[in-house]
RNA sequence: CGCGGGAUGGAGCAGCCAGGUAGCUCGUCAGGCUCAUAACCUGAAGGUCGUAGGUUCAAAUCCUACUCCCGCAA
């Protein structure tokens, strides 16, 4: 039944690991990784593999690496694969892939469909401040994320949560929406469920400039987005050291005081920084100036004045 | 060699450009004040100024090499 399926797993992301291995220790065993290409990362530039692709060739499976995915197409075609499975592979897929498998091409997306389609929608669901959100396997369609839902599970997110601390869960989440997914495919009970287009919502790709925080908005709302933005893409805002422009990391847990204080104003307390909000204000434990390493707002105050933000 | 910042007592920094007794804000310890305190006052301990060479009468400071850390860059 399911653990003999002809299957062809792409993934990019560290979020797939889980499911990837569990593939491996009860199958099906998939028959290929299709992953990005190696890409120049650190601060030397040097070409990194995805970890994914690492334990594949570790596992013994072939790994394609198509710069443009469609390069894989015929390769993966005399595979025959019956099922693909694709989760954070990173490039949006055509015909020739989705025409490839004879029974269903099927997607894991971490959260609860049709909210927060695309890229970012770990930090969505904690920056909309969403009480729940899950994993969601569904039929890959032409349009990003909108094809029809066959399974799903949910979580609970917690107010600490961080967008690193959900991703890990949801990690551990995928297994097992895989596994029920493939069984339902495989015996013919898999149901298809259109999504209410009417509730989509769209989370687009992050870069390191969206995290640059903007003080007029909401001391609430940015307290969850620099949650939902921590580790990636993080968050910042510019100081002013003396003519010089310098990026000055902020990290959670923030705490919101209703302390009245312009937008961008800062303010030492109690060995916190404290910044002004459109509403309210945030008071930052601990921050990570330009060039140095990261530190407790209660140090950074010590040897330097404030940090006047421009 | 992708670009750039940094290494100074336990922490964060200044001093370096214009060489010549190591300083600031804290922390620690002791004492004092106080009903009391993370507050205040007084005093003390604690530093091979990343490493190795070089220049010099003299190097944290100038020169060279090296090690380590970090920001950008995914």
């Amino acid at each position: 039944m399911e653990r003999m399926m002809r299957l062809v797993f792409m993934a990019t992301g560290d979020i797939a690991l889980p499911a990837f291995r569990k593939l491996l220790e009860r199958g099906p065993r998939p028959m290929a990784l299709v992953t990005q290409p190696d890409k120049p990362v650190g601060r030397h530039q040097m070409l990194m593999p995805p970890t994914i692709k690492t334990e594949a060739l570790e596992a013994g499976i072939p790994v394609f690496q198509p710069t443009v995915v469609g390069e894989a197409a015929a390769d993966l075609r005399m595979l025959s694969p019956e099922v693909i499975v694709v989760m954070a592979y990173g490039q949006i897929l055509k015909r020739d892939i989705l025409d490839l498998p004879s029974l269903a091409i099927i997607n894991l997306h971490a959260s609860l469909l049709p909210r927060h389609r695309g890229a970012s929608c770990i930090q969505a669901a904690i920056a909309a401040g969403d009480k729940r959100t899950g994993i969601t396997a569904m039929h890959v369609v032409p349009r990003l994320d909108a094809g029809d839902v066959i399974h799903a599970k949910s979580l609970r997110i917690e107010d600490d949560d961080t967008g690193g601390a959900l991703h890990d869960r949801l990690a551990d989440l995928a297994p097992d929406v895989l596994v029920e997914t493939l069984k339902r495919l495989a015996n013919g009970t898999a149901e298809r469920k259109p999504q209410d287009e009417s509730q989509a919502t769209y989370a687009p790709k992050l870069g390191r400039d969206d995290g640059k925080v903007d003080w007029r908005q909401p001391a609430a709302d940015l307290a969850r987005r620099i949650r939902a933005f921590d580790p990636w893409p993080g968050s910042y805002t510019v100081t002013n050291e003396g003519g010089v422009s310098r990026r000055l990391k902020l990290f959670a847990p923030v705490e919101i005081l209703d302390v009245a204080l312009e937008p961008g104003r800062t303010l030492g307390r109690d060995g916190k920084l404290v910044v002004g909000c459109g509403e309210g204000s945030l008071a930052f434990c601990e921050i990570q100036p330009e060039g140095s390493r990261r530190m407790r707002c209660l140090d950074y105050l010590r040897g330097r004045p404030l940090p006047e933000i421009s």
